[in-house]
DNA sequence: TAGTATAGTGAACAAGTGTTCACCTTGTCA
DNA sequence: TGACAAGGTGAACACTTGTTCACTATACTA
């Protein structure tokens, strides 16, 4: 069993966001030769860290960014550190549709509580969006801002509120949607 | 205003997970000289889309990956499409804090939704973290594994559901925590 | 003990790299 | 009309790229 050379391109990478070319990784690992290189690379690209297309330049493979997925929680954990037949992927990539449209928002207030989005969240919205019944949306209500469910019913829409301590709202005179929710993420402090 | 250049090289580092070389982009937006490239990755790069570092090879900028975080919700969304005043950031970087550690598991059952983990979201665990008081844990209790409260007081543990229906359980013989609950993602299918 | 993978060296190669120069359009604005 | 800037061409430059060859040292196995 070699060294960890996967470590060295992970670290790389974070900082550079791109591979390193053989001669740069060569100082990274202490190595003399890009013929070294060239062999640990080919053993990385075989087992789906790395990828190569054509002139040989360097890409991240699909194990390289994101995480393993195990599938359902109840079937726990494998037990053995080897599961091959899960796949991996990036939260970006699960979460986002359309990048240019996409934004994040801090949750502040309880009104969606009920709904999983609580305070302290960040919520993925996408503007320009058409709503649709039952969809999360970012709306201007009394001069702030807000997430309600988007409720339709007939030409009759309503903004609901995922807390039994507010009420649902019946827009008066004008009604303005942002963003439609397509995400939300929390992040525990441990 | 010339065309809009850094589509290609998003569309290009989606299929690729890497920036093109001055010729591919030439062959990309249909340029026949790589100094006009040259000139368009001036541009970008003086607009926080694109990195270069020696040598010139180029790397995604900050405003490249990620999305634009436009702080609280309470803020709403400023009028105009111009804010420079937000910071980007891609949700692996800001949830995955140990990267060989991680993984995620999809959550069935509602054992957890009073904490606002719905069926169907997705949990990124980290394994071989050592559980405080009040971390969300992946435990095994009953031959079954689920989301559970770590609740420790004194040398006394509890795993306590988020859920009403349910009864905290005070493990019997063997306590099996494969893993500490770090992240929870959620899908909304627009 | 000899045999054989494994891992790395060192040097050479053609091809591809970003950069820089002078030059050419084209549209804008005074 | 003339000046000017923006955006693109074309060619040359020195350098870096991944690849390949033959060879060496080390460790393990029969």
């Amino acid at each position: 069993m070699g060294k960890n050379y996967l470590a060295f391109f992970n670290k790389f990478y974070k900082t550079k966001r791109r591979l390193p070319s053989y001669r740069e990784f060569m100082a990274l690992a202490g190595l003399k030769s890009t013929n070294a290189v060239h062999k640990i690379v080919a053993k990385l690209e075989e087992e789906g860290f790395l990828r190569r297309d054509d002139g040989g330049r360097l890409a991240p493979g699909s194990r390289f960014l994101g995480v393993p997925v195990l599938g359902n929680i109840a079937a726990g954990f494998p037990t053995p550190a080897e599961e091959e037949l899960c796949d991996t992927m990036t939260l970006d990539e699960y979460l986002i549709g359309h990048k240019e449209a996409t934004y994040m928002l801090k949750v502040s207030g309880d009104s969606m509580i009920e709904a999983g989005i609580m305070p302290g969240d960040l919520v993925l919205v996408e503007r320009g969006r058409q709503p649709r019944d039952g969809d999360v949306v970012v709306a201007e209500v009394d001069h702030a801002w807000t997430l309600k469910y988007y409720k339709k019913t007939g030409e009759h829409i309503t903004l609901v509120p995922a807390n039994r301590k507010y009420r649902p709202i019946v827009p008066t005179d004008e009604l303005n949607i942002a963003a439609v929710v397509v995400g939300a993420v929390r992040k525990y402090k441990v």
